[in-house]
DNA sequence: GTCCAATATCAACGCTTGTTGATACAATAT
DNA sequence: ATATTGTATCAACAAGCGTTGATATTGGAC
């Protein structure tokens, strides 16, 4: 009756605090812009740009969507803070926001 | 009626080759499983574990979620090659593989 | 002013995802 | 063998996401 039932045997210590709710909410949300093909295909466009503005409709011809398509994720992509945009005439201008990506990659291995 | 138009004036060269619909597809499937806030915290208790084995239960606990919640989580990055899974005995212990987040930051500076 | 082209917003639909009770499986204890 | 505990799978639902016609806005050309 005095058995020693070894309850608790899974315990495993951590050390340093964890991340709060806030902050894994703001990681989950970076995560979720990036988590699409088509905007992976964008910043990967940018980035080969060096840098350089590239129009809208450049998006639109190399990734075969529809327009409304492309700016629904160009919007993602600059509420993210991970590109901004310019008007230039009747076009629009995407650029990679410089250090963006270096940013996410310490994150991620942080 | 000899007016020069300038068609084509949002046009700006990208350099090398852009990233193919495969690979795309395979950032968005990484970056997807990255992207909910509770997988966020278990790879960061993980990574705090010290690549350590860490049980389920202390996930149930830690995210206050419940058990399937957890197991279904853990699939995700299971099956995305974060994290490797062992059981020892009744308990299923999660460990966090190694150098998997640097390779996902290298990929993301890239 | 009108006309046209580039881009943004809206509305609606199909699809995926996260969650959880219920249930099944696995391993240990008795 | 049964009982119990830890974990995985299933079924069903709510919520969010991507897509695209239709429409609105913006800016240049005439």
């Amino acid at each position: 009756m005095a058995a020693l039932t070894l309850l608790q045997q899974c315990a495993t210590p951590l050390a340093g605090a964890g991340l709060t709710d806030g902050e894994a909410a703001e990681l989950e949300r970076l995560f979720r812009v990036l988590a699409d093909r088509h905007r992976v295909k964008i910043i990967n466009m940018l980035g080969r740009a060096g840098g350089e503005p590239v129009c809208v409709c450049e998006f639109t011809e190399a990734l075969g969507l529809a327009q409304p398509t492309v700016s629904y994720h160009l919007k993602k992509l600059t509420v993210a803070g991970l590109v901004t945009r310019e008007r230039r005439g009747s076009f629009v201008y995407t650029t990679l926001t410089h250090g963006a990506l270096e940013r996410v990659a310490a994150l991620v291995a942080s």
